[in-house]
DNA sequence: CCCCACAATGTAAACCTTTACATTTCCTGT
DNA sequence: ACAGGAAATGTAAAGGTTTACATTGTGGGG
C-alpha cells in the first residue's frame, strides 16, 4: 500500500538505485534526473522504509531510554531534556519504562535490540547486576544514577550524598536539630547515597540523627503525606522536614497544612531534585536542585560520541554535582518557632 | 555481532525455518527438535532482529505517539496511561513531540513510517488541516484533542467548553464577578474551546466578561506568574483567577502570594486538568478534572481496537467529560473580601 | 513388499533498502 | 574520428526474517 523505491523508480524510469541515490542525496546524479524523481517522490509520498533501510545500514535513528517510571515531573524532565538533545541531531527516541522489574527490562530491552542505536538506562535499583547481565553488548550504553561497580560502562551520576549532606548541614547550621527525613525504598541507590549525605552532616557536627525520625516512603506524593502526618504526631515533633524528593516534599506541604500548621513557622520543608515548579509552589520550596533536563541531555550528548567514534574506548565517568536553592519555606529555627525555646525565652 | 538465526541453525545442525517455528513457537516440531534448538537460542543470546521481522510482517509492535510538548505533568500523565496501556499488550511506546512545528510534526510522521502499527496523535493547534495531509493512509491514528472537521480518524476530545462553563458558572455563583481569565495561545483549539465556555457561563446569566481580564499565557508556570501580576496590578483588581491548566495556575500562585496577598482570602485560584500534584498544593488547587491518564489509556485502547479489526470502519468520536474539583483556593465572595463591599459595609 | 498419507524438516522467495561493481553515455584531447 | 576517462546510471547481492511450497522420512494398510 506504502509506495516503494520500485514504484518510484517505474514511474520516473529510472533505476532504483538512482532513486536511492537522489533520496540520501549522496552520490552524483544529473540534475535533471534527480529533479524527476524528486518530483515522483513528492507526488507518491514515498518515504523510504525504516526497517528495510536499517536491516542494511544498521542504523535506525534512535535512541532507546529506559527509565524506572514515568510518573512525574522528574521523569518528564529527563525525557524532555533528551528528547531534545536527540531532535537536534535528528534522531528519536524509543521510551520504555520498567517499574524495577526485571522481567520488564528484559521485555524492554529485547525490543529496544535492532530498533536502536544506542540506549541510556536509568536503574537506582541496587540489584544492577542483573541489569547489566541484560545489556546489549553490541551497543553503547549510557548508564544514570546506576549503581555499577562495572567501570566498563559510560555512567552518570549525581552527587545524591553531597547533595543530601549539603542540605541538612544547612538547616543545622539554620539551628534545626530535629530534621525528619523522607526517604525512598531501601532497594533505591539514589535514597542510600542521600541517607548516608545526611548521616554524614549529622556526623560532622558530631550530632546524631534520631532514627525515629527516619520515615519511609517511595518518592510520590501520597507516600510523602503519609510520612509527614507521621512526623507531625510525634510527641517530640521536628522542626524540619527533609523529603527525598520534591514530589514528597509536596505531599508533606499538604499534611502539614491540612493539621492546621504553617510552614515554615512551624516547620520547615524542603526536597531534592528541584523540579521545575519548586520555585512556584507556595512557599517556594528550598531544594537541592539537580539538573534534571541536562541530566537526560548529558546522556544522549555522550551517546552521540560513542556512536560518531568520537570517544576513543575508556569509559566516562561524569559526577554531577548539585546546588542547594534556599527558599522560602524554610526558616532558621531561632527566629521562631522551637516550641521550647521560645518558651523559655517569653 | 550479534547472533543471527543462521547462527543458530548451524550449531543446532537445522534449517533456519525450523528455528524460526521454535521462536514463533506455531508449527509443529519435534519436541525433541525443539529442545536442541532453544538451547542453542539460550546459549547464543540469539534475539530475532526486529527490523527484518518488521519488514516482512509488517508489523512493528510499537504505537507512535505524537505530543506537542513533553513539558510538565501532563504529557507526563498521558505518557504514563499509554504506556501502561501498551505494555499490557507487550507493545511498546515511540515518543516524539512537535512543538506545534509543522516541520517537526512531518520529521516525527516520517519517523514513525514502518516502525509504527498505529498512531496516536495530541496536536491542539487549529490549523490541523496540515496535520491531516501528512497522516499515513495506511495507518490506525486516533486523534487526541485535535480540531477537524474530517471525521474519518477516531477521536477523543476533552470537552473543555463545559469544564469551563461549569467552573466560571461555579464562581458566579459563588459570588466573583471580576473573575480573570489566564488563556492560551489563541492558536490552541483548547484554549479557545474554553474561552468559549467562560463566555457561555457569563451570558447565561447575562453578565459580560471584561476584555482586560482576559489576559494571554501559554500554558506554562511562568507564563502564569506574568498574567497574574498583570491581573494584580489593574486598579479594579478580579476576585478570583481562573487559569486555562493548572501549570499556569502554580505560577499565578506563585505571583499573588509574592505580591503579599492570600489565596483564596485576598483572591480565589483555579486551574483545568487537576494535574496529580493538585490536591497536594497548599492551599489544595480547586480544578477542572480531566482524566488525563485515561485519556492515553483510551486512546491506545481505541487504536488496538482498530489493529486487532475489533472494529467495523466507523469512526468514533469519544467526547471525554469533565468534573469539577472545588478545593481550598477557591472561596465564596461574600464570605470575605470583595474590598469595596467591604469597605461599605464596615 | 509397496504405496500412500502425514509428520517433520528444508528450500527459496519475498519484504525494501543500500552500495560495490558493471555498464553505458558523453565529452575531451589528439 | 577515436581512444580513454569521467560521469551517469544500472545490476545484483546482502541484510535477517517468515512462510508457501518442496522434499524427506516414517509407519500402516493393502
Amino acid at each position: 500500500m506504502q509506495p516503494s523505491i520500485i514504484d518510484v523508480a517505474k514511474e520516473a524510469g529510472v533505476s532504483i538505485a538512482t532513486v536511492s541515490r537522489v533520496i540520501n542525496g549522496s552520490d552524483k546524479v544529473k540534475s535533471e534526473t534527480r529533479d524527476r524523481v524528486l518530483e515522483v517522490v513528492q507526488h507518491l509520498k514515498y518515504a523510504p522504509n525504516p526497517a528495510a533501510r536499517g536491516l542494511i545500514m544498521k542504523r535506525t535513528e534512535a535512541i532507546g531510554l529506559l527509565l524506572p517510571d514515568l510518573h512525574g515531573e522528574f521523569f518528564s524532565e529527563i525525557i524532555r531534556g533528551a528528547d531534545e538533545a536527540v531532535q537536534s541531531k535528528n534522531y528519536h527516541l524509543i521510551v520504555s519504562s520498567s517499574h524495577n522489574d526485571i522481567k520488564e527490562i528484559e521485555a524492554a530491552l529485547r525490543f529496544m535490540r535492532g530498533r536502536v542505536d544506542a540506549l541510556v538506562v536509568m536503574s537506582p535499583m541496587v540489584h544492577s547486576e542483573v541489569l547489566l547481565a541484560n545489556l546489549p553488548k553490541s551497543l553503547p550504553v549510557v548508564l544514570l544514577n546506576c549503581h555499577t561497580s562495572n567501570p566498563m560502562y559510560d555512567t552518570i551520576m549525581t552527587d545524591g550524598f553531597g547533595g543530601a549532606k549539603e542540605m541538612v548541614s544547612f538547616l543545622l547550621r539554620e539551628g534545626h536539630k530535629r530534621i525528619a527525613i523522607i526517604k525512598g525504598g531501601d532497594e533505591n541507590i539514589e535514597s542510600r547515597e542521600r541517607l548516608n549525605g545526611c548521616y554524614a552532616a549529622f556526623q560532622e557536627r558530631e550530632m546524631a540523627l534520631d532514627p525515629e525520625l527516619i520515615i519511609e516512603g517511595d518518592f510520590t506524593e501520597e507516600s510523602g503525606f503519609n510520612a509527614a502526618m507521621k512526623a507531625i504526631a510525634l510527641r517530640n515533633r521536628p522542626t524540619a522536614i527533609f523529603a527525598f524528593n520534591d514530589s514528597m516534599a509536596i505531599g508533606a506541604i499538604g499534611a502539614i497544612r491540612e493539621a492546621g500548621l504553617q510552614i515554615p513557622k512551624d516547620i520547615s520543608v524542603c526536597g531534592f531534585d528541584d523540579i521545575p515548579i519548586a520555585k512556584y509552589l507556595s512557599p517556594s520550596l528550598t531544594s537541592v536542585h539537580v539538573p534534571i533536563h541536562d541530566l537526560g541531555a548529558m546522556a544522549i550528548t555522550r551517546v552521540f560520541d560513542r556512536i560518531e567514534k568520537k570517544t576513543d574506548g575508556a569509559a566516562a565517568h561524569i559526577f554531577v554535582q548539585t546546588k542547594l536553592c534556599i527558599r522560602d519555606s524554610c526558616t532558621p529555627i531561632h527566629h521562631s518557632n522551637q516550641p521550647t525555646k521560645e518558651g523559655n525565652v517569653a
